[in-house]
DNA sequence: TGTTAATTTTGATTCAGATCAATTAAAGCG
DNA sequence: CGCTTTAATTGATCTGAATCAAAATTAACA
């Protein structure tokens, strides 16, 4: 459950790399594609962005005109309310697909903001749509994407509906944990990129939950916090804390 | 926020009714297609089913093979937790679009059950991605139908995240209100479907809490509730009662 | 490098909502 | 129709997380 805009548990060692523009076999999209057809999706997704750690990729209302896919980096997600406070709605890294939420409107629904430097590859829309008309593994693809962010958005709706706060810990480090495994980094032992603060606005929690609940799962040396880093221990006694085990796969 | 798997605030009277098969101007998928494409669509989804209340149109685990778009009658998705309880991720009426969440891997990951007696339209999915492919504007619609899936989902997010108990029944009853308005129905007065413990494990609350926020805002008189039927009083104090109005438009 | 600002931790207290419990009301159904 | 089951309301109590507050740590930056 959590976060999983894009695909990581796709192989994509097999795709070969013939893309000139841009290295294509980072992103999410050209599993299981031709050469001829990488080919194609890589004049389209040619553009690349740098954002600075603070910076803006997209802001609410903007116009939206492009996909982003992430080559590096790590940015969170959020909608402002009224009231200036911030509700983050996801974090997002390497290979994962952003600006989903505003093909429905063309205007972007939430601010996109890196949480580190980050470097993106901008995928006009309109292109993807008009080219993933001749290769439908690449719209098929593409669907599943838009569908996998659908299932992950039930996952945080259960997490949020249901868990405690020791329990939505647990299964945000796992959720990390995966992610940073499949990416070739260790499962057990990371840097976490946002601050308490926006952990807690993701898991509806304030930061000084956020907290005490790190330092409860400390005390049952589960895992170890030293501030930003932190170091697993006992997976599966973290895995035991999530209670409701089904979330996370 | 809240519901809105499909888009029942465009404006469907222009198509012109040339489907023989299916009346499609109900459904969500038909907007600013000429007769021919409708044609072509209509038969795609010819194949019709009817749901008893209780009945299920989907399980979790089950084969995905189509996609439903509802006809008429009000279903509710779910996802079960191992300890038997469940998690109410949607409530579902005329002309919303279901198994979205299926796409992702080929099976779906929630529970579909009326709440009254329903019937739904099937909508192959290979069929509907064969066909999008030579009507550019179907593809487009289809892909703002799931972004809009994911719009709503932050919006719940955000709901279980940040509001408190009243808050989240005030926006809830707003967002039912606005559905049945788009569907030709009172705003001001309607009957809700589904029980209290079903509207308590969609917002993330016990079912006496939702008893007790009931009765609070009829003890206001913002609403009257007679068991299951709900006249709105005062909108504008209800949306007040919202706090952060940024949720409902 | 020193100074300031931001972040994190921890404690004390409060409160919204959960839980427990009992009653009332409505819906199924033989 | 009366009986049983299910759903809803309301009250009393408890508890997990919010809030308030202060100290400690880390990061930013001139």
């Amino acid at each position: 459950m959590l976060n999983d805009t894009s695909l990581h548990h796709l192989d994509i060692s097999h795709i070969r790399s013939s893309c000139a523009t841009c290295s294509l076999r980072e992103l999410c999209l050209p599993v299981g594609l031709n050469d001829q057809e990488i080919q194609v999706l890589g004049d389209v997704v040619s553009h690349k962005r740098k954002i600075q750690r603070g910076g803006y990729l997209h802001r609410t209302g903007s116009n939206f005109q492009s996909l982003f896919a992430i080559r590096s980096g790590f940015l969170k997600t959020c909608v402002l309310e009224e009231d200036g406070r911030q509700q983050v709605t996801g974090f997002h890294m390497t290979g994962e697909l952003l600006g989903l939420d505003a093909i429905s409107t063309d205007t972007h629904t939430c601010d996109a903001i890196a949480l580190e430097d980050s470097e993106v590859c901008e995928i006009p829309f309109a292109k993807l749509e008009e080219i993933s008309r001749t290769i439908p593994s690449l719209m098929r693809h593409f669907h599943k994407i838009m569908s996998r962010e659908i299932v992950r958005d039930h996952g945080v709706m259960l997490l949020l509906g249901s868990m405690k706060a020791e329990e939505r810990l647990a299964s945000f480090l796992l959720n990390l944990s995966r992610r940073f495994l499949m990416r070739g980094y260790s499962e057990s032992e990371f840097n976490l990129r946002m601050t308490r603060e926006e952990i807690g606005s993701y898991l509806g929690l304030k930061l000084e939950t956020v907290s005490r609940a790190f330092s409860k799962l400390q005390d049952e040396n589960i895992i170890a916090v030293d501030n930003k880093h932190i170091q697993i221990n006992d997976i599966a006694r973290l895995r035991l804390k999530m209670g409701n085990s089904s979330c996370i796969t």
